[in-house]
DNA sequence: CTGTATCCTCCGAGATACTG
DNA sequence: CAGTATCTCGGAGGATACAG
């Protein structure tokens, strides 16, 4: 079998060439998850919605640029949705769309693998350490 | 049910408080997958061993600074292993470590997810068009 | 062939102050 | 309350040349 060139920005036309668009598919949901914040702010979305100033409250040491930053970048990218309600002050809340609940999947696989790989190394690291 | 403070960089004594472990173990994954080059790296890797030479022909625009430097992370978090042929010249090659294989099915959780937003975020697109 | 060594650029993210 | 506006800095990654 003779092996694709794998480019990290492939242009859409390549879409159906198997291990690309692999690449690709994996590369968009890192677009999504990459970011020092997103993880934590998804984490405190789990448990239903929140609004700007609970979210923060949260998060230790996020500053309100990066949080508004972040959660602006969820937004466009579909995984949450932001409401206005019209009371006075304005309060506005934040929760998971479908497709940004969806994501947890991922995200079990990722913990699983995470503990199983931690579990590797250090099981290697103890036996070099006799 | 009291939610907890989630932080990104927590520390280990806190591995037991459910929701900041799940986010470590996240954390660890991201750490492994995170990287311009770590994914077209292990894209190549996935059909058996390679050389050094190999790997950056099949990455088009990488250079030989960042391929060794990705290759040396990834060796590093126990992903790839690297062995040495005392052939003239020495020739190198790298290949998945079981755990770096067991990654795959991380890589899978995304490429569902992501082809399935994709596909989301297309249909709302074409109704916003019409 | 399998990498290192330098130098340089750009952007993610922190600090701090301010606004409607 | 829910953010925005500036300023700053470190580190990821690029370009290029060189080494064993």
């Amino acid at each position: 079998m003779k092996t694709t060139a794998i480019d990290p920005k492939i242009d859409l036309k390549s879409i159906k060439d198997c291990p690309n668009s692999f690449v690709m598919a994996v590369n968009d949901t890192m677009n999504v998850l990459t970011g020092k914040w997103k993880l934590p702010i998804m984490a405190t979305l789990i448990f239903g919605k929140k609004r700007f100033k609970e979210i923060e409250r949260e998060i230790p040491r996020i500053t309100p640029r990066m949080l508004s930053k972040e959660l602006r970048e969820l937004e466009l990218n579909g995984i949450v949705k932001r409401t206005v309600h019209d009371t006075i002050p304005v309060t506005i809340e934040y929760e998971f769309t479908p497709s940004g609940r969806s994501i947890k999947n991922v995200l079990d696989a990722m913990v699983e693998w995470g503990q199983e790989h931690r579990n590797t190394v250090m099981n290697r690291l103890s036996k070099v350490n006799l």
